[in-house]
DNA sequence: CTGTATCGGTTCATATATTGAACCATTGGT
DNA sequence: ACCAATGGTTCAATATATGAACCGATACAG
């Protein structure tokens, strides 16, 4: 791991829930020695990613942030155009909802809106989504890369009794999701979390992210994943049109079978 | 130069001008080697920083940044409450307005606004202003913790015939502008562009920002200049609310001096 | 269809920059 | 007055970054 790699990885141990941490904590949880963890967040420091509180004395992300997630979605709209639909999801299902954008072979989360409508619900609190263990990752394993099968399949990590850890039931419910037009997960990452997922396209008609409700296990029921189901694919028809790109027709294809007899077959007009 | 300061280095290239680069171009901008610059590139991209456009090969910012300043903002919000003011002020003034924030001992960009009202503006493409070649670099030297004149007179670079390039020059301008109120720059970076500067205070009641003017340097007359006067107090005092905190009576003060016979003199109610 | 000049990416011996145990100085609680 | 934290610093040992040279691919001109 080279000097660069530790730095920027000092970045993720800030969350919302953690936003400002000292020096001795970042180093117990960044597992790293002081001095080194020291030098690293001067450099982070020095180019403005983090700033030193001046009472506290603790850390907390910087300014030059902003300026390059500006910069950042001028040059590739992402967070536009997925307000709206995410909203929309979130009213009518109930329950958490919430967008991955695929860089590279991660997939990152990008915006999460919790519907107001239960006492109870799924908090998203991770930056990027394990790939075999998620709705969102079977979706990008199904309808993205094909290289990213073979990456998911060599890390396997076990996070619940649920998680899938075996290359060839991973590949059986990549089936399944690619037949069915959306990845469903249940406990895979945390338990109590039934998570399903639709693929969202870009300019290039490419695979670019992954829409996703994220509900409280114990609420499911048929008629509620028929109503999220629907909803999803009015989310990701409205993101991916945002986004400059076409729902491909072998997805509304897959959506049409397992959604026989609704409304939300027939394509937007 | 740490290799972790020379990564963090690289994004500084990105900007809505150039929000693709590809690696050899990369080189060149930064200076280094390309085996060098290619791994840098590379735990960038591996943190999410960057991402490779796949069809062009070349590198653009990515996704990890949107979480980040998200967190930054929710953490200390910052732009939430400029937006308006600055409105105001590019409207009422016709000019290009902008806020900075102080960050340790650097003043980075962290908003601007271009007024439609002429064809010829000034358009902000800079990171980080210099301390002691703008009007914004001035307002905090005059008004942020002292520390920082004693870093700018170290290093005072000549932009232009103008610049401040002396120490007693320097402080001199410093009295000047305490005793004023607002920071004046008169082609001090960049020919032909008159700027100033008025001081924002945070939660802590302490110096944390700028709001100012930048105007084509022709179109500056008495008549403008005391507009735009009228216009950094409101703007001023509006972002400082927005921020938590309270412009102190000082300040208020030094405006009233320079402004007797208006308006702006009133505090708000 | 050949020669040339790019491009992104890779290799490996060299040497430079990173590392962490031990150390200070401060602070806050008991 | 003590103890246990904190943020920050030092320096010898060595792990890590470096860049010249190289590769294969692509694009263009003659």
């Amino acid at each position: 791991m080279s000097s660069a790699a530790k730095t920027l990885d000092l970045l993720s141990h800030f969350s919302d829930l953690r936003p400002e941490i000292g020096l001795s904590q970042l180093c117990r949880l960044a597992g790293r020695d002081k001095a080194t963890t020291y030098r690293h967040v001067q450099a982070l420091e020095e180019a403005g990613f983090v700033e030193q509180n001046p009472v506290t004395k603790r850390y907390r992300l910087g300014p030059a942030l902003l300026q390059l997630a500006q910069i950042r979605e001028r040059t590739v709209p992402r967070k536009a155009g997925v307000e709206a639909p995410l909203h929309m999801l979130a009213e009518a299902t109930g329950e958490t909802a919430h967008v991955a954008v695929l860089s590279g072979t991660t997939l990152y989360a990008l915006h999460q809106l919790e519907s107001v409508k239960h006492s109870t619900r799924v908090l998203i609190d991770v930056n990027t989504f394990p790939l075999h263990a998620t709705a969102s990752g079977l979706c990008a394993l199904a309808f993205g890369p094909n290289e990213l099968v073979d990456l998911a399949t060599k890390t396997m990590t076990r996070f619940t009794p649920e998680t899938i850890t075996t290359p060839d039931a991973l590949k059986g419910e990549i089936a399944i999701t690619r037949q069915r037009g959306f990845a469903q997960s249940s406990g895979g990452y945390e338990h109590d979390v039934h998570s399903m997922s639709a693929p969202i396209f870009d300019q290039t008609d490419l695979f670019a992210g992954t829409v996703s409700v994220a509900c409280v296990a114990t609420r499911v029921t048929p008629e509620l994943t028929r109503i999220i189901y629907e909803h999803l694919v009015l989310a990701s028809r409205g993101i991916t049109h945002n986004w400059g790109g076409s729902v491909p027709d072998i997805i509304e294809a897959a959506w049409a079978g397992s959604l026989t007899g609704t409304e939300a077959l027939e394509p937007m007009t």
